[in-house]
RNA sequence: GGUAGGUUAUCCAAGUGGCUAAAGGGUGCAGACUGUAAAUCUGUCGGCUUACGCCUUCAAUGGUUCGAAUCCAUUACCUACCA
């Protein structure tokens, strides 16, 4: 099967140049890449769409090459994006794509001897090229009429808002030149990206063209949309990151557990590699779900696949036996050794053993204290609503003191605050 | 530069001297039902407090008043029309 007709059967083509000359020259293995910026020191389930797809590519003989944005991401694109953004600092910058270069190696597979990946910064290329230079070998092949016609620049310009500033106008040129550079120095022929890359692309497209006459290739990924309207990869907490300091294994874990019914099966098309689930086996889940929805089969082998992926067999065994035992209906009569799975896996917060002593910490401060509740009137509150469990009890006692008598082996307390957030505290 | 209008809590948005921590809606959080769903219904939704209550908030600063989100002045930002 070829590599296009792997991403349509997952809805992963958004738009693509030339459809009929790019099956052609796809089926040898071409170079391709997609380039990452580094807003933050991490990745998030967000980025992965491009990044899988990358992977998918080089499953199939391709050579991918995956761009950190050490220049671009310097400027800020303003595609998809509504106002100005901040710029960053060297520092920060250095830092972000430090992390995410070993975010990136995780992913793609760098020491095959075939089609090995490639990690390159489009700042080595751009360092030593003066400003002039660039605006005579590479401005001189833009027009502005053009530039102003694309829609991520129009939206910006329409916004009397915002507007847009020279610099993230600019973006646009450098990803160009990337592309230009990569298609003259490794022989890249595709560059991929979201849906929303596909200005970008094509001008990079039109400067090979003109610059090295040659015909070379985009192909853009849908944008991913929750069914009910809300951003997908951003929960109320924040968005799901791949780095486990910032979103926990087992926060991982649930988000995609969590996911709508109507959504599971995409996303298993969208983020799942043959690798770890086969297209039969995507289809035969996707039967079971309709036929067994309270089944949940989907949503646990997604929720699998992805925590297998990213955080390796051990984290994603630990978060399905943590998430059996709190989810399993078992939690009254748990045993000491099943306790001990879940602690360290579900948040985990310690307090000091002499607190418990004698009166006990206020249940209140203890919530507040385990982050469950923002504040102690809000903790009083999630009380008075019945959303309060100690150790699986419900207790509705706003005046409620833990003691060491609450303590489950001599050392933990499990609390939890509605139906799925647990924390175990332990005292020490 | 001129004229007119705007800036309210997490978001949208009402409020034009005391009854206003501030209507309504969204989002969020919690409860019931369920499948760790969806839909629906209920409660809650500035902070502190067991509570009476106290404190901070209606762009910023200053003023009028017993009393201001509401009136006045100045400043900042935004919108529309004009130049």
């Amino acid at each position: 099967m070829s590599i296009i007709d792997e991403l349509k059967w997952r809805g992963l083509v958004a738009d693509c140049t030339d459809a009929a000359e790019l099956e052609k020259k796809i089926a040898a293995p071409i170079t391709l890449y997609c380039g990452f910026d580094p807003t933050a020191d991490s990745l998030h389930v967000g980025n992965l769409v491009p990044l899988l797809a990358l992977r998918r590519f080089q499953l199939l003989g391709h050579f991918p090459i995956a761009v950190a944005g050490g220049a671009t991401g310097s400027i800020g694109d303003p595609s998809g994006k509504t106002a100005e953004r901040q710029l960053l600092t060297q520092e920060i910058l250095d830092h972000n794509i430090a992390s995410v270069k070993v975010q990136l190696a995780k992913l793609l597979d760098f020491e095959t001897k075939q089609n090995p990946a490639r990690l390159v910064d489009n700042a080595s290329w751009t360092k030593g090229i003066s400003f002039l230079d660039f605006l005579r070998d590479i401005g001189k092949h833009f027009s502005v009429n053009q530039m102003v016609a694309k829609e991520s620049v129009r939206a910006r310009m329409e916004d009397r808002d915002v507007g847009i500033s020279y610099t993230e106008f600019s973006y646009m040129l450098l990803q160009a030149f990337d592309f230009m550079v990569l298609c003259r120095d490794a022989n890249c022929e595709l560059q991929i990206g979201g849906s929303d890359q596909w200005g970008n692309i094509t001008a990079g497209i039109e400067l090979t063209r003109k610059k090295l006459g040659k015909h070379v290739f985009g192909l853009t990924l849908p944008l991913i949309t929750n069914t009910d309207g809300s951003k997908f990869g951003k929960t109320a907490a924040g968005a799901i990151w791949l780095d486990p300091k910032r979103t926990s294994v087992y926060k991982f874990y649930q988000f995609w557990i969590n996911t709508d019914d109507r959504d599971v099966i995409r996303y298993l098309k969208y983020f799942t590699l043959p690798e770890i689930i086969s297209r039969e086996e995507i289809e035969s889940l996707g039967k079971k779900h309709i036929e067994n929805p309270e089944a949940r089969s989907a949503h646990k082998k997604l929720a699998a696949a992805m925590t297998l992926l990213i955080h390796g067999s051990n984290a994603m065994l630990s978060c399905q036996i943590a998430s059996e035992i709190l989810f399993g209906g078992s939690v009254e009569k748990i045993s000491e050794e099943d306790f001990s799975e879940i602690v360290g896996e579900v948040p985990t917060k310690e307090i000091e053993k002499l607190k418990l002593d004698g009166a006990g910490i206020p249940l209140v401060e203890l919530l507040v204290h385990a982050g469950l509740s923002p504040s102690k009137g809000q903790a009083r509150k999630d009380i008075e609503g019945g959303g309060v469990n100690i150790n699986n009890v419900r207790e509705v006692n706003v005046a409620r003191a833990v003691t060491s008598s609450d303590l489950l082996f001599g050392k933990h307390i499990l609390l939890r605050k509605g139906k799925k957030n647990y924390v175990v505290v332990t005292a020490k």
